[in-house]
DNA sequence: AATCGGTGTTGACGCTGTCAACTTAGCCAA
DNA sequence: TTGGCTAAGTTGACAGCGTCAACACCGATT
């Protein structure tokens, strides 16, 4: 009836009690004690999961390049068979605006994979590979959107998507620092950045040399 | 002779044992009592002019956009007269590399000005300002090359300069929070990245649908 | 010569992550 | 059934952190 010795899936509460936090208080407010508190067991029993803080947080940032991972996936399943220009301008104006909204949609969670200062210093394997993994699907996408034929072929997939993921990721992480004025319509903002990067931002015609 | 009690720039000293203990130890190296210590004072008497420890980051932090804010102007002045289109590409490309050459310098200074957790949360006038003026100097050399007639206008000055502040920031994000595998060669990725930009990515011929 | 305010010091407090030593309880072998 | 092994949870303690309060110093102003 009442607690139980033992908790039975402390691993799993203490990961959902975190991202909680990350959410409501940001990565300030998740504190060992705040974790066992809201799993209601004492200081230390999350160390019977976790080597210490640093690895129970690459744990989370982790679990968020999976979503992001997964989000990619879904949009490389639904890649347009034929392809005219404009479905895949559109397609891929689609996934960067998803990106940004899962950003826009989670920050502190955004900015613990990608900022915070611990997971930073030293290597992480786990967070290294969920990170690869979502890049891994982007470098899919656009080999896919090479041997359909819409896309430049003379940069190679992986290059195009290191180029790709700056770009959002940079848009990205400039609304969730908080540091630019934050624009009226930021999907609007990410899908103009992708056509501009499908389309160039030099004037069509070449002949303006003076 | 002996150290006087009164130090007489404590401020100027403090800024500049933070900013050597940034790039030696890491954000988490920054404490208040090492400061003091290296500064030859007692733990509490970097109080005297900085409210917080918050407040002397951001303060460093500040210092950075003024750093990126100044290279911006030099490359500014620097743009090409005659607007060929290969001059205007190799200018941008200049730009945005040295812009991810300043990031992999500092990488901790740059990643304190932006993916700072304790910076990020509140308001911090200070260091919102600093990004804003570099992020003008960035709106006017678009504006500029707009004017010399390469650049396309029908995206205005201020949204093409977020679209390209947000791809080398998310190049040089990426690259400092090592996240992902780092590329042989940055600088010439950078280039890469901005010259894509400035072509666009899909294929010139517009006749490829299916 | 008195004093006033900016600067630096000492002591203390609460909060943090984490180690060491101990307890509990479920499970498996004898 | 029982004995004990082990994973899981607890309590106590410690050092390091940012920072407040109270006090000491000293150059400049009156």
């Amino acid at each position: 009836m009442s607690d139980p010795y033992h908790h039975g899936a402390l691993r799993a509460a203490l990961l959902d009690a975190a991202t909680d936090l990350l959410t409501t208080e940001g990565v300030e407010g998740v504190t060992m004690r705040a974790l066992a508190e809201r799993t209601g067991v004492s200081r230390t029993a999350p160390y019977r999961h976790f080597a210490s803080k640093d690895a129970l947080l690459e744990s989370v940032a982790a679990e968020g390049f999976a979503q992001l991972q997964s989000l990619l996936h879904r949009f490389a399943e639904a890649a347009p068979a034929a392809s005219t220009r404009a479905a895949e301008r559109a397609h891929f104006a689609d996934i960067g605006a998803a990106y940004v909204r899962f950003a826009d949609a989670h920050p502190a969670h955004y900015r613990l994979m990608y900022g915070h200062d611990a997971l930073a210093r030293s290597a992480h394997p786990a967070l290294h590979a969920a990170a690869e993994a979502a890049y891994a699907e982007l470098v899919r996408l656009l080999a896919d959107a090479q041997a359909r034929g819409t896309i430049r072929t003379d940069i190679e997939p992986a290059h195009q998507a290191y180029i790709a993921w700056g770009l959002v990721h940079g848009l990205a992480s400039l609304l969730v620092d908080g540091q630019m004025e934050r624009p009226d319509d930021i999907e609007a903002l990410a899908r103009q950045a992708i056509l501009a990067l499908l389309d160039g931002l030099l004037v069509p015609d070449p002949s303006v040399s003076a």
